[in-house]
DNA sequence: GATGAATGAGGTTTCATTCAT
DNA sequence: TATGAATGAAACCTCATTCAT
């Protein structure tokens, strides 16, 4: 194998990994698959990451990075329009932006998708560790969004924590249901069906309205 | 795998087994861990059972069951009272009440949610089935509970596979974070945190209303 | 778990792994090497030391287990004959006779001496431990015999630690000379040879008297 | 080994893997460290030594040389004072100065000591027989110095062989006791400790006058 | 000449599973 | 039926050595 300059090397690696642990998880894949995938040397791949495990982690850091990146992006962005002058139509519409741009920075593809909430499930602490850190900047995107439009007077008092957890787990769900049935994830529909439920959620108008108090 | 020989004892082994599959993952955990936990012999569980692999099976296939039954139980319910005689609180009482049932056979106890969400993930095609199996009976409940609430016209028109998706995802996500926290989890207020979300949305009713089509 | 299981089992590993590191050396010989002499599983083995290393480690705790025996055995000697009554050659001969006996008990076979002076030597910290408690245990024998020699007036005035560790030290270079020729160690051969030496020392009764001091 | 291109180089090298090999054992060093320690790339070792053991090797016959050197400059000395005229204590002078000699020359350093007598052993046959070079020359010195007295009638007769191999020793495991304590060896002290023994013996002269024989 | 990135053979150790008792 | 000693496949990782730059 020729020479590489080192950082190309490590990412190459990094990309060949993660092809190898997508297609065959943690455990099933050897230290040889993914050097024979990478087309290196199995003492190579020690000269770039510690160990195995510590291959699994830089992919994970990796999109660690890409979330907080985003995170910072968008916790700029702030609105001042009053409530009263927009549709609802129209807030889900930024709203289902807003969440495929989450989508497409985590699951920037199905490599990922499946490392991140198969493969690396359950291994080991510190793994779990990253994990939790991803969970927390994906959880924390949607928070920060929910308090700033709860500020902003578009939606209505609530505990932003828990419903960002559960807008995350939601739209999870939904990817690693289309991964069992091989089917693509089309991230549009998932961003906008999400979005739709959490808006305005599942009620029809047509229930009795609610007696006044008092 | 022929008979069973002495079902209490099976039984036992898969309760130990859960504790320890629970606290040390399926990996970490040993056969002999299990054997030790148990009080038997290590060659003793392979009387009751194939392997270790299947040990865990077992008790994803008890957790199946249980959510099966509970599937069969909610089947039959269905309301006929006119959607205009019910109000969107005493809907979402009603829902939520629904979903309390199902977290507590699914989340009987923080084992079961710690394996079923995360140790048994990623392991092998076989358990990864079993993880779809559950979830589509998880689903299912919701699914079907959602189409009989949409055909006596109590929600809006909407996919209600992918609702149920996501309405499940998003408790889990819930439970998973508590889990990570080492709280307890507190099903009843999971369960109306997720059933006022997933009913009546995040937006508020200041929002400008949406101007009248044609 | 501390408890042996099968101390025969484990006397027989020992037995064996002896004779391949006395043969191989300890680097050249590998575990597989030791397993397969003993006619055991490559597994076995760990069943009853934790590795490689505390193979010989045992080995080598056993020689001094030997060696400490013998010398509680020794200690209890002691004589309160005269020196007057007894002559430089009988004094040698049972000095000889001592020496004999631990040369035994240390050098019980061709394979514990090679182990002992060379495939033993340098490997690490914990090793040269067990090296230096089995040479101060060896020195310390010939010590205490110095100073109750001493004591009774059979020997001149010396440092006993000293010589006995000349003694010690000389009596295994000519043991390792032997190996290094192939051939068997005579003990008998080397115990008169060393006693006669450190007994009389080498020079001639020719010399010049000494100048009486004053 | 085809040439040696820059001598001051391979000495340097030398040096630094002996200080390496004394302190962390041949094991125990890498190449790498003894690379860094020389202040060069890991592939230039390579360019003065054809591998990791022929530097050792190299040290070992750098020692070597330097006793054959001493070897063949004590082989000049013979004395032709006949022994009534030498009184013990001269000669015992005379011959611990010779001792210190070639103690000098052996132990030059700790380093050297340490390689020689504990990193070194037990390591190959190549390495083991420079060793035995290195302790045949060392033996030979002592071996003549004992030929040339006893024809010059300064000892008794006795095996020469066998006696330089157990001064030479007696001698080593006084300087290995003396590393084990980390103390610093006294070469003085040490050349005319054995001396003593060596050529007085132990015994007393209290003891009974040896019977006449016939 | 000098470098250090790349290599891959080889050894230790673990642990699920078997099987004689 | 129960056991646990024995097994050996399999995987990780190290490190001396090579060789492109």
């Amino acid at each position: 194998m020729s020479y590489m300059r080192s950082p190309d090397r490590q990412r190459h690696i990094l990309a060949c990994a993660k092809r190898v642990f997508a297609e065959r998880g943690f455990h099933a894949a050897n230290v040889s698959h993914i050097c024979e995938a990478a087309g290196i040397g199995r003492g190579t791949l020690y000269l770039y990451f510690a160990n195995k495990r510590s291959v699994l982690e830089a992919i994970l850091r990796e999109t660690l990075e890409r979330v907080r990146t985003l995170m910072e992006r968008q916790s700029a962005q702030e609105t001042t329009v009053p409530p009263e002058k927009v549709t609802r139509s129209s807030a889900i519409a930024y709203s289902a932006a807003q969440l495929r741009q989450l989508l497409e920075v985590v699951f920037q593809d199905d490599d990922t998708l499946r490392i991140l909430l198969r493969e690396a499930v359950g291994l080991d602490v510190d793994i779990e560790k990253v994990l939790g850190e991803i969970d927390d900047a994906l959880v924390g995107i949607v928070e920060r969004s929910l308090i700033a439009a709860q500020r902003a007077g578009f939606i209505r008092p609530l505990d932003p924590r828990a419903v960002a957890t559960m807008v995350v787990g939601g739209v999870e769900k939904l990817a690693l249901a289309a991964l069992r049935s091989d089917a693509p994830v089309d991230l549009d529909r998932l961003a906008t069906e999400a979005t739709r439920l959490h808006a305005i959620g599942t009620l029809s108008d047509r229930l009795k309205p609610e007696p006044k108090k008092g």
